[in-house]
DNA sequence: GCCAACGTTGGC
DNA sequence: GCCAACGTTGGC
């Protein structure tokens, strides 16, 4: 089975790259996804799967990777058991952050669900998609 | 702070 | 099961 790739939107003053950082190995919780198409995206996501991290509101850019460390599991914040969310940890940040901008002036990724889905806080990435990126954020190989 | 996009809710 | 109203997200 190939290894999937996604995306992690978050409002980098409620919960920023670094703060995930400071977590360490165990990583943190991707709790409060409210979304069916998020949460069934965390639901596919494999153990060591890789996503971008981007920052939405504020920066707007993609700062660096993540990585799934446990599997879907109920989302602590709520009763409601519909939601449930995936732990992830960070990678490693890109060494030079790719921005909403740059991403919606390169063609090749004009159908990416950050252009395309703005609204998605967790989105899956295509493998051309990952390349590109990485290739932009001057991530050689891509992980 | 505004507004467009879009997901969710609830009446019928 | 349709669809209008409403709420939320997120770029600008």
């Amino acid at each position: 089975m190939s290894k999937n790739y996604w995306l992690f939107k978050s409002e980098p003053s409620v919960f920023s790259f670094d703060q995930l950082r400071s977590k360490g190995e165990k990583g943190e919780q991707w709790d409060g996804v409210r979304n069916y198409a998020a949460r069934n995206n965390m639901r596919a996501m494999q153990i060591g799967d890789l996503g971008f991290f981007y920052h939405s509101n504020e920066g707007l850019e993609i700062v660096g990777i993540a990585e799934v460390c446990a599997l879907a599991h109920p989302d602590t914040t709520t009763d409601d058991p519909r939601w449930e969310c995936v732990d992830i940890r960070a990678y490693k940040p890109v060494p030079k952050p790719v921005s909403l901008a740059d991403v919606k002036a390169n063609p090749k990724l004009s159908e990416m669900a950050l252009v395309r889905l703005g609204r998605l806080s967790v989105q899956p990435v295509t493998p051309d998609e990952w390349k590109e990126v990485c290739r932009m954020a001057e991530l050689v190989p891509a992980p």
